[in-house]
DNA sequence: CTGTATTTGTACTCATAAGTACAAGTGAGG
DNA sequence: CCTCACTTGTACTTATGAGTACAAATACAG
């Protein structure tokens, strides 16, 4: 009995994909149930048979962030080897966001930027997300130091926040002024910060 | 016939810092011409009458904050004559945003991050206030670098829309995680780097 | 081939968003 | 004291947002 009740399966995915798509494009307030109704070919029944509410449905949404982060099914890499895995990920995500004419900024940047007090649950889901990620690269640092490859200075995970808050606000600016020179420069900078704290080892 | 129509300039005005502080609070999309009314305590006549859209509002927002920054009212000084001020720049931010128990990022970063290919004007306005601090902050540096204490590699606009991005980021980070250590962190990694520009001048 | 679980479609509801229309009030200059 | 520009109040209007209700279709289990 493997493959049951997949019909509904595809249509709640599809209905996903599509959520994520248009809260990546205008945020979350901007999009109704009805634009992503139609969007994904769906309908009202569908919409909430498969999610009790929006929010849910932006809870639901973040989910599929993390598990695609975790699972490695993101469209870039967060496993960082090398520091020209780091290059590539603050790299990666200025490509993203200029394969969209730089029209958007980070998803989950732009539904952060939208949360307020009323949203609690949604802040904690990109709490964890970002958290995830903060340790994805911390674990690198960790592994440089280990190796004595970066100053007794360098603090793991202060690195790895200031890793991610300069490309989100690189990535914002970037939306802003619809222009990626700018996200690009900032990217290079906040790289070079970095490997000021590489050191040669000493044997 | 100096003091004429004042009482109308004091409800636009009203209108116009309810609704900067509900913007900045809650974000564009989600506050509504009658949440600014009843916050205003005004009424639909005044509201229309002083401004001819929500949209046309907040581009007299903006509009305002650009003024305020130009005119040195802005609650902190973009005037940058030293690497002291520059760190007050970014510590600034974060106590304002402190004063608000993190649950409130940038001003301008909070309206940028809404903006749609619809809002160009929007994105204009913001634009040219980024621009504009921007301006001032590669002001200082290449005050700096004239007077040879900043190495001939510094690039004072790239080092000044570094400043935006990362303060921009460590901001939306800190009211992500409702958390003020991490921004602070971030900061403090930015004038490190920055300050890794400065050179002990000859002579 | 029939009953039950799942999936989908359509019509309805109720609140809010954004803006209009227009009447009425206010107040300084002549 | 009257008038006209400015200011304010209140009642519509029309569209959209978010969700419910419920019937119909479909699909597999036995």
């Amino acid at each position: 009995m493997q493959r049951k009740f997949i019909r509904g399966e595809e249509t709640r995915l599809r209905i996903l994909r599509t959520a994520a798509d248009l809260f990546h494009k205008q945020g979350v307030r901007a999009t109704s149930p009805d634009e992503i109704i139609e969007a994904s070919r769906t309908g009202k029944g569908q919409f909430y048979h498969y999610f009790k509410s929006k929010a849910g449905l932006v809870h639901e949404v973040l989910q599929e962030y993390l598990d695609a982060i975790q699972a490695g099914r993101a469209p870039l890499s967060y496993e960082i080897a090398s520091w020209k895995d780091l290059e590539r990920w603050f790299l990666t995500q200025i490509e993203l966001q200029k394969s969209y004419q730089m029209t958007r900024g980070c998803p989950f940047g732009t539904i952060g930027n939208e949360v307020t007090e009323n949203d609690e649950l949604i802040r904690q889901d990109l709490s964890l997300i970002f958290e995830l990620v903060k340790n994805k690269l911390a674990a690198f640092f960790v592994k440089e130091k280990a190796k004595g490859r970066l100053t007794r200075r360098a603090n793991p995970e202060e690195l790895a926040d200031f890793c991610i808050a300069t490309i989100q606000g690189a990535m914002l600016m970037g939306k802003i002024k619809r222009n990626s020179m700018t996200a690009e420069s900032a990217a290079h900078q906040a790289l070079a910060h970095l490997k000021s704290y590489s050191v040669k080892p000493n044997r």
